[in-house]
RNA sequence: GCCCCCGUAGCUCAGGGGAUAGAGCAACGGUUUCCUAAACCGCAGGUCGCAGGUUCGAAUCCUGCCGGGGGCACCA
């Protein structure tokens, strides 16, 4: 519409732009009302080259946009923004919008035809999720929902660490337990170990009494797979269900390994020195190369990532995605670089998310956490201490670039400074109106829904709210942001309160029906609606009553 | 020493180059014969860590410094 209304003044003469009309003009949506609907900024950046002040420039443009159908006003401020100001029925109609799409408003297409694999948790099973684990299972999950939202095709996926060192420490600490020994130095502690190890020995009674490797064969193979139904429960209980559990065991079993060490080999990536074969990651960016097969002929760690990463891509994902905590971000130069060394595109086809830690606070001191001591604070006593939904909310609602400090006082004891309950207060309020509009036999059915009634300034604040959220939503998949879902539901419950509290929606006593009261029930409708939608993309349930 | 993240109101944090920097909590003062007061309205609170640079315009981009957190294995 701009673009055509600068070639309306290029062909009229009274505009000359040596580098010719732009093709996209950006136009935002104001943070402040009294800036219209929409603004551009248009003027003030062709002025220079037009070789006019910005302010004329805009003054220009806003005659030809104001004849324009569903302009109310285009308006001139400041140094040269152009103003832009939409009839309030076109305004309105958006509520409309929002009824006929349903669940889908919101639903982009902007990742139509791609497979995005999202890897997150991943934690290793020898031992419950703990608390870091749990910030990417509400983020990555969130972003997961966001991503379907966006039109991709998501396999959420965990990469099941069962083949390395640490699993074998699990298994000598079970081992210790059974035997009744303290764990050993290098093992892990903490009760749910005996409980493991209990578990084991009920099932197989002469485990304790085996020689060594056979024991520890017996218990790492039991307990791991006790270990995993345990996470996957909790994981469950949480919301969170991954596509695929990945055993990075097959990887070295079924030769994959082997295999995306020859494609290296062949495309002249790797090299021998001290016995030992290296990836040369140092070309494309990494501080120096890394060590794939250690000279005891052992697979090192890192080789487990390149068969991994180059199976997604066998698989068919154009997008891989994997979330990591900040403790493991020196990962992401060598895992990009052998992203470039597979001849793939670093960022687009291989993108690493890190984010920050979690830490809790208890009367305001730091927990310590530590696996050998067995002092963890798993998923579980999160969720006893605070629920699913304010748990998921609270670990969503902040960037993950930000760590998170979390009192378990005050979130065990005053829920009322947690923002889930405003937002889900304003679901429980919109949906008690709409039961009481059903009992009271009130039809706001599309076909006698006026939108220019909706003309009060708290009924523009929130339809602008409800106009924003497909922008919201694609924006926060695009940026891999859930916390902008969460923020943009509450600024949304925000502007409906406002409006509850100076619209009447429903009749009161005796008074007729009026279509205000069904334009607003439309409105309100609507706005459940999207606040649903939004919480559904976190994974927190939207209450009817509360 | 090198790398990543952060530094914005008393506290916790939003703010992907724009107009007067925002919200919640905490503090203070109001609002309920009628749709859920877990709400609303008002008031107050700021050198956007510091210094330069780019730009018509910087909390936002670049460089340096200061402060906080995390990380730098032929461990996994």
């Amino acid at each position: 519409m701009i673009v055509s209304a600068l070639q309306r003044l290029v062909d009229e003469g009274r505009l000359s732009l040596p580098d010719g009309v732009p093709t996209q003009v950006r136009v935002e949506r104001p943070k402040v009302k009294e800036h219209g609907d929409y603004a551009t900024n248009i003027a003030l950046q062709l002025a220079k080259k037009a070789g006019l002040n910005p302010r004329d420039l805009a003054t220009d443009l806003a005659g030809v946009l104001a004849e324009h159908d569903g302009v109310s006003a285009a308006e001139v401020a400041g140094p040269g923004f152009l103003n832009l100001r939409v009839a309030a029925d076109a305004q309105g109609q958006v509520a409309a919008h929002v009824l006929q799409a349903g669940a889908d408003y919101g639903h982009s297409e902007l990742y139509a035809g791609q497979k995005v694999n999202l890897e997150f948790v991943s934690a290793n099973p020898t031992g419950p999720i703990h608390i870091g684990g749990v910030r990417w299972a509400a983020v990555g999950d969130s972003l997961g929902r966001l991503l379907t939202f966006a039109g991709a095709d998501v396999t959420r996926e965990y990469y099941f660490n069962d083949h390395g060192a640490q699993i074998d420490r699990f298994a000598r600490s079970l081992l210790a337990s059974a035997r009744g020994q303290e764990a050993p130095e290098d093992g892990y502690g903490g009760q749910y170990i005996h409980e493991i190890a209990a578990d084991v020995v009920a099932k197989h009674p002469d485990v304790a009494s085996l020689p060594d490797p056979e024991a520890t064969e017996v218990l790492r193979a039991e307990g791991v797979a006790l270990m995993f139904a345990e996470i996957k429960a909790s994981l469950h209980d949480f919301g969170v269900d991954f596509d695929v559990y990945f055993h990075e065991n097959d990887l070295h079993e079924s030769g994959a390994v082997e295999r995306a060490i020859a494609r290296l080999d062949e495309l002249g990536k790797m090299y021998e020195k001290d016995g030992a074969r290296w990836l040369r990651t140092s070309d494309y960016g990494d501080d120096k190369d890394r060590v794939v097969v250690k000279s005891d002929g052992q697979a090192a760690y890192i080789s487990g990532d390149l068969a991994y990463y180059l199976d997604k891509r066998e698989r068919g994902f154009d997008r891989c995605l994997i979330m990591l905590g900040a403790d493991h971000h020196g990962y992401v130069s060598r895992m990009m670089a052998m992203c470039a060394a597979f001849g793939d595109e670093p960022g687009v086809n291989l993108e690493l998310l890190i984010g920050q830690m979690v830490n809790l606070l208890r009367d305001g001191e730091p927990l310590r956490m530590s696996k050998r001591n067995g002092t963890v604070i798993s998923l579980e006593d999160l969720v006893g201490a605070i629920g699913v939904d304010a748990a998921r909310y609270a670990l969503s609602r902040y960037s993950t670039d930000s760590p998170i400090d979390l009192d378990l006082d005050l979130w065990a004891s005053t829920t009322n400074d947690n923002p889930v309950y405003y937002v889900q207060y304003a679901h429980a309020r919109l949906s008690s109106i709409l039961r009481n509009a059903a009992d009271l036999g009130i039809d706001h059915g599309l076909d006698r829904f006026d939108p220019g009634l909706l003309e009060h300034e708290k009924e523009g604040d929130l339809l602008r709210a409800l106009a924003s959220f497909p922008e919201v939503a694609s924006r926060a998949a695009e940026l891999r942001e859930p916390h902008r879902v969460a923020r943009y539901l509450e600024r949304t419950a925000a502007a409906f309160h406002a409006f509850y509290a100076v619209c009447r929606v429903l009749p009161q006593g005796d008074e007729d029906v009026t279509d205000v009261h069904r334009a607003r029930l439309v409105l309100v409708d609507a706005t459940r609606q999207v606040v649903a939608n939004g919480l559904g993309l976190l994974g927190v349930s939207a209450p009817e009553r509360m």
